[in-house]
RNA sequence: GGAGAGAUGGCAGAGCGGUUGAAUGCGGCGGUCUUGAAAACCGCUGAGUCCUCACGGGCUCCGGGGGUUCGAAUCCCUCUCUCUCCGCCA
């Protein structure tokens, strides 16, 4: 959420800013309601300050042995009135939240100019392609013969799922061990464990409702639970509500779980292989920043997901996404792109993003300084990265001529030292 | 699943219809004292929001929502969460 005193103040500014993201914001209405909100709430209060003047005029009188009626008489309909009063204020205040819950974040300045995905800026790039003397394979069929089985997922679950057998379960288990031992131990991250199953109040939160709403299952239960599309909506609500004191900051949390994705609006996209499940694993990054300094975690952060892969062996560019590319509350990210041989591309394998004080602002997340003064923290998030994606990658870039894997030396620890999948 | 108890400021804990945003204690901050520290004493110490250039002033919040009332932390309804006992269970 944008504050909205930057709304009230500089409304035209914020529109010309959001442009950026392609995004047109409605002046006219915003402002309509607004002015309607000054005047109702003012009446409102007003009327408030003589609801309780007149409480207290009876109560005091009262107290004094001295007739009321007088005074009861006075405030008959006074009660009424508010009433109206607050319903229509309520009405309009509402409208205008409704209305700022659904405004995306303002792209930072550096964030690159465009609208559609070619206008991504590559920052670098790390490694270099392999060249096969043979014809590659994609994951799909360098898969079926070691585990990776879609049938069986598709006769549990439908199409998008995934069932992994043997080696390539290990595998992934492998990977999620290396990629959190790295976080904690060499990146000073804390683990979190946390619940998949969140209320509608965190998704908020972290911005995924009301726009996003499509993106995620909701559970068909009693307490109207939805699947958490990443852990950073747990993770990150940790702090809704609260006020941290300064030294508590930055707080560093590693975080491996599922995530659940609905994946409405990518018919047809994606559709072979474990690239886009509705379900997958993800080992998740988020910062909890002093304002100051979200935007030097962020290019840490993104270092971070990037040792990763490079400890992977994996050939991988960083992308500055342009603002057209933005997700509704990033005011800035990176995503990291991983080589795909089958592809004979690179694909998003982590997103690290600065949301600024905008989730902050969503769920109440803020800190006090030495001073006593109270401000939004700054919350980012990072993939760290996406398990399936990588395990894909693996397989597609350390494939030989007779379809074996080779492990990355760094995992092999953590694969009981083999180095190869037959 | 059944029976009961509870939810108040950073923490502990009073208040159970009127001038209480809330006694008291602890903690925290500032000061006096001291070579320094401790102790003692004095003062301050919740969040949010609206109007205002400002000075100020108002409003909201005692787990969430609704109701009764001129007036609710206090009464009623409802939801959530926590605790105790019984049952069941990975």
């Amino acid at each position: 959420m944008l504050d909205p005193k930057l709304i009230r103040q500089d409304l035209s500014k914020v529109a010309e800013l959001l442009k950026k993201r392609g995004m047109t914001l409605d002046v006219a209405r915003i402002n309509s309601l607004e002015e309607k909100r000054k005047e109702l709430q003012v009446l409102v209060q007003q009327l408030q300050s003589e609801r309780n003047a007149n409480a207290k005029a009876v109560g005091q009188a009262k107290a004094q042995g001295k007739n009321v009626d007088e005074i009861l008489h006075q405030v008959k309909d006074l009660g009424e009135k508010l009433q109206a009063t607050e319903s229509e204020f309520e009405q309009v205040q509402n409208a205008l939240n409704d209305m700022l819950a659904m405004i995306p974040n303002i792209p930072h300045e550096s964030v690159p100019e465009g609208l559609k995905e070619e206008c991504n800026k590559e920052i670098r790039k790390w490694g270099t392609p392999k060249k096969y003397d043979f014809e590659v394979k994609d994951h799909v069929d360098l898969g079926a013969r070691i585990g990776m089985d879609f049938p069986t997922a598709a006769k549990l679950s439908g199409a998008r799922f995934v069932v992994l057998r043997n080696k390539l379960a290990r595998l992934q288990r492998a990977l999620i061990q290396f990629m959190l031992d790295i976080h904690i131990k060499e990146h000073g991250y804390q683990e979190i464990y946390v619940p998949t199953l969140v209320t509608a109040e965190c998704l908020f939160g972290t911005g995924q409702l009301p726009k996003m709403k499509e993106d995620v299952f909701s559970v068909n239960s009693e307490q109207g639970f939805y699947l958490v599309p990443t852990s950073e909506v747990s993770v990150t609500n940790t702090i809704r509500d609260e006020i941290l004191e300064i030294d508590q900051l930055p707080q560093k949390f590693v975080c491996y779980s599922s995530c659940f994705r609905s994946e409405a609006g990518s018919y047809g996209k994606d559709t072979r292989g474990m690239i886009r499940n509705h379900q997958f694993e993800k080992v998740e990054m988020i910062q909890i920043s002093h304002p100051d300094k979200s935007y030097e975690v962020l290019e840490e952060m993104t270092k971070h997901a990037e040792t990763i892969l490079q400890r992977l062996e994996l050939p991988y560019r960083v992308v500055a996404l342009c603002g057209g590319d933005l997700g509704f509350c990033a005011a800035k990210t990176y995503d990291l792109e991983v080589w795909l041989p089958s592809q004979n591309c690179y694909r998003e394998i982590s997103s690290c993003s600065n949301t600024e004080s905008f989730q902050a602002r969503r769920m109440k997340a803020r800190f006090k300084d030495k001073a006593g003064k109270i401000d939004f923290v700054h919350t980012l998030n990072g993939s760290g990265l996406a398990v399936g994606r990588t395990l894909v990658a693996i397989l597609e870039n350390n494939q030989d001529a007779i379809g074996r894997i080779h492990i990355p030396k760094a995992l092999q620890p953590y694969f009981d030292g083999q180095s190869v999948i037959e």
